[in-house]
RNA sequence: CGCGGGGUGGAGCAGCCCGGUAGCUCGUCAGGCUCAUAACCUGAAGGUCGGUGGUUCAAAUCCACCCCCCGCAA
């Protein structure tokens, strides 16, 4: 069972994979979106589709004539990753192994929604994956494996996603094997050591220049690829709506956060909260993502300026 | 019928409303200045203005249709 990107890896990985017997995907069902809000499937299905692997698409997963046909199927064991709907005791209790889940933090930490953008936001430099049985609460099951990796300064959301993602269908493919077989006994979470990561809203993405520079970095990274890092620019009357891409910190400082304190050819610094940072990559509302030198040939900034 | 922005030398933009000489900031190339330079000065190359048709003496500009790109929203 699974929706997004994430579980692509995951997915295909269980295909490739000679032991196992994939009866069926489960998956959430076509939504609109896109330009034209064209209804479009989920990335897994598209990846199922292309293999002919049945797929379901309960509205709820909480329907009963879904877990009825889910029953039918008789499955030993469920995998779950990146679904988005939270699963009742009776199907958790239909397989005779259990659910497993791919879950992508080192659990406890990061339980929920949005695990790899806030760990970046929080300036974690090392995360993980974790393979765990899942029980009733959110993300709160026994751990059966995990594998961390380091969280590099390069790293944004979208390079730690794609990594977990693959780390994560790597250790689920070695592990089901020694889990099936009793050779591994899933370990209880230590609960008092949970941390949450929440979904993250659109409005999460306006910087607040009061922040200090280290920090409205690490939110730059963990927007991207959504949903970005903007801020505003009073332009003539007109609000101009900017994403921020990629920055550096400098060493410097100015009187009001969001001011812009320095301009040069290729780039320009806004002072935040403590320290400076040097705006290397910028999108421009209704434009494409560009080098801030590529903006500056077309667009006149100057200090002074003030970022909302 | 979800809302909206855009396609102009290699890049980013202006010009369009109010038709009449292709503009700006950069980049590239050549030369100059300089101990030197990504700095400065001078000069040059480079564009069927997304496409097709229409209106007109005349279309980047006005009209119609088409193609492509992007933001919002989800």
């Amino acid at each position: 069972m699974g929706t997004a990107a994430f579980a692509v890896p995951s997915l295909e990985a269980l295909i490739n994979c000679h032991f196992i017997d994939l009866v069926a995907l489960v998956t959430q069902p076509d939504k609109a979106a896109g330009r034209n809000l064209k209804i479009q499937p989920s990335a897994v299905k598209q990846v199922a589709l292309s293999y002919n692997i049945p797929i379901l698409q309960p509205e709820k997963a909480r329907d009963e004539n879904f877990i009825n046909q889910l029953g039918e199927l008789q499955p030993n064991l469920i995998i779950v990753a990146a679904y988005g709907q939270i699963l009742p005791k009776s199907i958790l209790d239909l397989p005779a192994y259990g659910c497993l889940n791919v879950h992508a933090s080192l659990l406890p930490k990061y339980r929920g929604a949005a695990p790899i953008q806030w760990a970046i936001i929080n300036g974690e430099t090392e995360t993980g994956v974790t393979i765990m049985k899942i029980d009733e609460g959110m993300d709160s099951g026994d751990i059966v494996a995990q594998r961390s990796t380091p969280i590099t300064p390069e790293d944004t959301a979208e390079t730690l996603h794609n990594r977990l993602a693959q780390i994560g269908s790597e250790l689920l493919i070695e592990t089901i094997p020694p889990y099936i077989n009793g050779k591994i006994k899933p370990t209880p979470q230590d609960h008092t050591h949970a941390t949450y990561a929440p979904k993250i809203t659109k409005e999460h993405g306006h910087i607040d220049w009061s922040l200090p520079a280290s920090a409205i970095l690490n939110r730059i990274r963990a927007f991207i690829p959504w949903p970005g890092a903007y801020t505003f620019l009073e332009d003539g009357g007109k609000k101009q709506m900017l994403k921020i891409w990629e920055a550096a910190i400098e060493n410097k400082s100015g009187n009001q956060p969001g001011a812009i304190i320095e301009v040069k050819k290729d780039s320009f610094t806004v002072c935040c909260g403590k320290d400076a940072l040097k705006v290397l990559a910028i999108q421009p509302e209704n434009g494409k993502l560009m080098k801030t030198s590529e903006y500056l040939a077309g667009h006149k900034l100057k200090v002074g300026q003030v970022f909302k």
